[in-house]
DNA sequence: CGCTGAAATGTAGAAAACTATATCTTTATA
DNA sequence: TATAAAGATATAGTTTTCTACATTTCAGCG
């Protein structure tokens, strides 16, 4: 059994994670820890070392910070303001839109014999939902990975399984925003790893 | 050489510790982490593990947040701004002065076979030299600790060393503070753990 | 059902943290 | 000079992470 502290922190790295749309693979590539050894972090099965959990927020665009814990309502309140603000700020979301506008022109420009592969159908699918959610809220990177790998077809009609990959990580973007997510939503990261929930001396 | 992340870790943590007037041994009581590990991680000589690092927090009044990198700045505006604003905030400020003045008189009713012990004179001097900083700056616990100190003293002559061990404390609190660090100051906590792009001292 | 990808689990070994304890250095004060 | 406190270091032994790799479990989909 481990202590609170480290579950809470796992349950944060994890739920940044899906609002992500990362596999624990990928997340492996990105921040050189073993898919293992991340599986058993998320489940707070070991009290991993700083570096380690350093390592892996990087990869999920997170800092550590030790906050002074009169400041963590504020603080708390900040970042979840902050995210939103940032997606009120126009210029994130005017990049989504451009990038989903590319997307839907990529996959709109494919030749007839490639568009009717069903992973393109699926990828129109999942196009037309994203589009529900404010442009904000969508994570750019994953967009544009997935304009790439539709590019890529273009050249390559072999090379599909980007294709596959990108509508996955589409997909679970939806699905997390369906959820009630927002894609930068840290809500879970940024509330306190962990919270003290016991003795104050005098 | 250890990474830069975990040097400014240990910067923040030992900045904080001596913001608070503690030593090495008295946070190792308080946090259960042995003093030769503490000196080790305060040096970013070890990959600590995350339960020390939170016990250690937790034990400075630190609380462990993981924040998305576009939050950052604005949370450190923030809780730099947060403690300014408790300093502000009267309460905390008037519960200092009240306290001052609890140990002043404590120091002052103490029979005169006890008022000319040379841990008097140094205690009345620094009382005299905490009073020139702004009471909300100062740290509230490490005046009480005096204060009860010198009550043990009033009931029993022969408990000098607890007077004298928060003496020490005072002293470093006022050391601390003519070095222009404030006691609540976590400015140095409150900045990332650690900037990816790593800047310089702190 | 069979296939595929994601995640959980397992094993073995290397490396390192962590503990207890003790010593040593430095600094400051009497 | 001597004493005391703080911090840095050292040794030895225990425990754990962490890595590489393989295997397994689970869920969704054709």
């Amino acid at each position: 059994m481990m202590s609170a502290p480290i579950e809470h922190i796992a349950r944060s790295l994890r739920n940044t994670r899906h609002a992500k749309g990362l596999s624990q693979r990928e997340l492996s590539v990105n921040s050189v820890v073993p898919q293992g050894h991340i599986s058993k972090i998320e489940n707070g099965a070991v009290d991993l070392r700083v570096s380690s959990l350093v390592a892996i927020a990087r990869a999920l665009d997170l800092e550590l910070m030790l906050v002074p814990r009169g400041s963590v309502a504020a603080v708390r309140s900040i970042s979840a303001g902050a995210e939103t603000a940032a997606a009120h700020d126009g210029t994130t979301a005017r990049r989504v839109r451009r990038e989903l506008a590319r997307l839907q022109d990529a996959v709109h420009h494919l030749p007839a014999s490639l568009s009717s592969e069903t992973e393109l159908t699926e990828l129109r699918r999942l196009l037309r939902d994203l589009r529900r959610f404010r442009p904000a809220s969508l994570d750019l990177p994953t967009i544009r990975r997935a304009t790439q790998a539709v590019k890529a077809l273009m050249r390559d009609p072999r090379s599909r399984d980007g294709v596959r990959r990108s509508s996955l990580q589409l997909r679970r973007l939806r699905d997390a925003l369906a959820h009630g997510r927002t894609a930068g939503d840290s809500a879970l990261s940024v509330r306190p790893a962990y919270t003290l929930d016991d003795d104050d001396d005098g």
